[in-house]
RNA sequence: GCCCCUAUAGCUCAAUGGAUUAGAGUAAUGGUCUUCGGAACCAGAGAUGAAGGUUCGAAUCCUUCUAGGGGCACCA
C-alpha cells in the first residue's frame, strides 16, 4: 500500500527527532489543506517543549526530516497549517503507484485481527409461533454483516439463531390451539404462523375475562416442561409450521446459519441444562433463594439488581437458558480460540434489553467464564411507529413478508424484471438498516424504508450496475484504442485523485467496522465512494477520451470491486445489471 | 423514585478531541436533458437543545438543567 510508504517515512522522520507518538494521516475536511494531514507535531509538542518553540517550530524540522527520507519523491508539497498540521500534497506519481498496486491484487485484503480467533454471533432469534417482522428483520440484517465483517478479518466465524422456541407462550399458545384451533385448517393454510397469531390475541381477549385461562396455560407449560407427550407434540408441530415461513425468509434475505444444521439452536436445547445449572450456581453461592421463594443470582455489594433465574414455581427465564447456553459453548471446544481459550460471544439483540445482557455479562464474569470484552451486546434500536407499540398480543404488527412485496412494487416501476425488482427491494431494506448507528430508534416511515433514491439500496447497485455496463462495453467494443499515453505522463484531475485515495482506505474501513461492530461505517465509505464514482462518470466520456481511456478504466474497475466486496460485507447482493 | 440511552438543517442521519467553511440524503428552488445506463449529475439556501467547565482546540470529555425513548425481580 502507497500509504504504508508514507508512514514509514514518517516514522523514520519521527524516529530522527526522537518522538514516539503512534502516527495517524488524516484526510483533511478542506481539499485546499492538501490530500492528507497529520498532527503529529501537536502531540509530539507536549513531551518536546523543551527542545522546541512552539509545536509549528517542531512541525518544520519533521518537514525538514520528512523531505531527506522521501527519496522517491512521492510527495509534492509539505506546509504548516494552523496550529501545528503538517499538511502533504502529493504527487501525481503516488497515486498512479497506488492504483497500479491495487489493480494487481485484484480483491482487498483485510486485517487478519481475528487470526486464531473465534466468534459466535448470534442474531435474528425470531420466536416460534409469532410473527417474523420488521423488528426482527434489524437483528437478521445487522447480525449477518457483522458476522462477514468478522469473518473478513479472519475470525472463525460461527452463526447462532437463538431461536425463541420454549418458555410459558407455549402454554398459551397449546391452549388457545386446543380450545380455539382447528390444527388441520393451520396446516393447510399458506401463512400456519398467522392462524397461530390469531389464535394467541384471541386467548388474550378471552383470558382479559376468564381469570382461569392463565392458570391453564401455566399448566400445560409444566406439562410441556416434564415431558408430557400431548404437550410436546403440539409443541412441534408450531415449531414446524414456523419454520415454513422463517427458511422461506432467510432464503429470501440472503441469510443463513452454521449452527444445528443451518437452523440454530433454538432456547430448548439447553433444556436438560437448566437443573443441573441452577444447582451449580446455588453450591457456587451466586445463586440464592428470595423472599417469596424465587431464585436469584444476587451481585456484590448490590452492584446490580438481582437476576432471577427460576420462579417460584420452579419454571426458568430466559435468563436460565442464556446462561445455560454459553456455558455449552464454553465447554464446546469446537468455539474455542486456536489456544484453547474462550471464543468472542456477540447477541445482537433490541437495545431495551441492555440492562438484562449487563447482568447476564457481570454474572458470567463473577462464574469465570468470560472475561470482560468476550460478551458482547451489539444493541439496535427500535422501529417507533406512529401509532405507538407494535404488540404480538394486540395484533398490531407490521409482517416482514408485507414489507418485502411493497419493495418490490415500488422497484417494478423501473424494472419489468420480477427478479430483479425483488433484489433491489431487498438492498433497500437492508440498506436502510444498515446505513445508520445501530442503536437508534428508526421512525418507521415506508417513504424512507422503500427509498429507492440518494443514500440508499438502489443507489448503490445502480451505481455497481453502471460501472460494470462501462467494462462490458469495453470489452465489446474489443482492442480498437491505440493512443493511450504513458500512464507517468497523465495528469490527474481531483476525482481521479478523490478515488484512488478512497481506495487505498477500504481495508481500514473494513477493520473498523468489524471492531466496532458498526456496518453503518462501511456504509458511510461506500456510499462516498459511489458518489465520488457517479461524479466521475458524469463528467468524462470514459471510453471516448481514448489518452485517458487506460487509466480510467482502471478506475471504474477498481470502484466495481469494491462495491462488489463492501456490499457483499453487508449482506446485499449486486446486479451486474438492472 | 432509581438506572441506562438519545438530542446536529423543515425531515432522516454522518463526523478516531482537530482546521478561515460541522458533511450527506430528503423536501423545496434553479440548472444538466441529441446520456459509455436520468434509480444520475451540478448549483444556491438551510443545523450542533440550554448554561457552565476542562483543553492550544469541544458536536465529541465533565457538571447542572430541559425534552424524548427504554429499563427496574416471577415477560422475552
Amino acid at each position: 500500500m502507497q500509504k504504508q510508504t508514507l508512514l514509514d517515512i514518517l516514522a523514520q522522520a519521527a524516529a530522527d527527532l526522537e518522538i514516539d507518538q503512534p502516527i495517524k494521516l488524516e484526510k483533511p475536511s478542506n481539499p485546499d489543506f492538501g490530500d492528507l494531514s497529520t498532527n503529529l507535531a501537536m502531540l509530539a509538542y507536549a513531551k518536546l517543549s523543551e527542545s522546541f518553540h512552539s509545536p509549528k517550530d517542531l512541525a518544520q524540522s519533521l518537514i525538514d526530516k520528512i523531505k531527506i527520507h522521501d527519496q522517491q519523491k512521492i510527495i509534492k508539497e509539505l506546509n504548516i497549517a494552523g496550529p501545528g498540521f503538517i499538511n502533504l500534497t502529493l504527487a501525481d506519481k503516488y497515486f498512479l503507484q497506488s492504483l497500479e498496486n491495487l489493480t494487481r491484487e485484484k480483491t482487498a485484503t483485510f486485517t487478519d485481527l481475528g487470526q486464531g480467533k473465534s466468534a459466535i454471533v448470534e442474531y435474528s432469534s425470531p420466536n416460534i409461533a409469532k410473527p417474523f417482522t420488521v423488528g426482527h428483520l434489524r437483528s437478521t440484517i445487522i447480525g449477518d454483516s457483522i458476522a462477514n465483517l468478522l469473518e473478513a478479518s479472519g475470525y472463525k466465524v460461527f452463526r447462532d439463531n437463538h431461536l425463541g422456541d420454549w418458555g410459558t407462550q407455549f402454554g398459551k399458545q397449546i391452549v388457545a390451539i386446543k380450545k380455539y384451533g382447528d390444527e388441520e385448517q393451520i396446516a393447510k393454510s399458506s401463512n400456519p404462523v398467522k392462524e397461530l397469531v390469531a389464535l394467541y390475541v384471541k386467548f388474550h381477549q378471552e383470558a382479559e375475562s376468564d381469570l382461569s385461562l392463565e392458570d391453564e396455560a401455566r399448566l400445560w407449560f409444566q406439562k410441556l416442561e416434564q415431558g408430557d407427550e400431548e404437550a410436546l407434540r403440539l409443541w412441534q408441530k408450531c415449531i414446524d409450521w414456523s419454520f415454513k415461513e422463517f427458511e422461506q425468509i432467510y432464503q429470501q434475505l440472503g441469510v443463513s446459519f452454521t449452527e444445528n444444521n443451518g437452523r440454530g439452536y433454538g432456547e430448548s436445547f439447553f433444556e436438560p441444562m437448566l437443573a443441573p445449572l441452577i444447582e451449580e450456581l446455588q453450591a457456587k453461592g451466586l445463586a440464592k433463594t428470595g423472599e417469596q421463594g424465587a431464585i436469584l443470582i444476587f451481585y456484590p455489594n448490590d452492584e446490580l439488581s438481582p437476576l432471577m433465574i427460576a420462579k417460584k414455581d420452579g419454571s426458568t427465564l430466559y435468563a436460565t437458558r442464556d446462561l445455560a447456553t454459553d456455558k455449552w459453548r464454553l465447554e464446546n471446544t469446537r468455539y474455542q480460540n486456536a489456544d484453547g481459550s474462550a471464543p468472542l460471544v456477540i447477541n445482537e439483540v433490541g437495545a431495551e434489553q441492555a440492562f438484562y445482557f449487563k447482568q447476564l455479562y457481570r454474572a458470567e464474569e463473577l462464574l469465570g467464564w468470560y472475561s470482560k470484552g468476550q460478551r458482547v451486546h451489539v444493541k439496535h434500536g427500535l422501529y417507533r411507529f406512529k401509532e405507538g407499540k407494535m404488540s404480538t398480543r394486540k395484533g398490531n404488527v407490521i409482517w416482514l413478508q408485507e414489507v418485502l412485496a411493497k419493495a418490490k412494487e415500488k422497484a417494478l416501476a423501473f424494472t419489468k424484471d420480477e427478479a430483479v425488482a425483488e433484489a433491489v427491494g431487498i438492498a433497500a431494506l437492508k440498506w436502510n438498516d444498515l446505513k445508520r448507528k445501530s442503536d437508534l430508534n428508526i421512525n418507521f416511515d415506508w417513504e424512507e424504508i422503500l427509498n429507492l433514491q440518494g443514500n440508499s439500496g438502489p443507489y448503490m447497485l445502480y451505481t455497481y450496475a453502471r460501472a460494470t455496463s462501462v467494462l462490458r462495453k469495453n470489452e465489446e467494443a474489443g482492442e480498437a484504442s491505440a493512443a493511450n499515453k504513458q500512464a507517468a505522463e497523465l495528469e490527474l484531475e481531483p476525482l481521479e485523485k478523490q478515488l484512488i485515495a478512497l481506495f487505498e482506505d477500504f481495508p481500514e474501513v473494513v477493520a473498523r467496522a468489524s471492531s466496532e461492530f458498526a456496518p453503518h461505517q462501511l456504509c458511510n465509505y461506500l456510499f462516498e465512494l459511489a458518489q465520488s464514482f457517479n461524479s466521475f462518470y458524469n463528467k468524462h466520456q470514459i471510453l471516448k477520451d481514448l489518452e485517458k481511456k487506460e487509466l480510467r478504466l482502471r478506475i471504474v474497475e477498481q470502484s466495481a470491486t469494491i462495491l462488489n466486496q463492501g456490499l457483499a460485507l453487508l449482506g446485499i447482493k449486486t446486479l451486474a445489471q438492472m
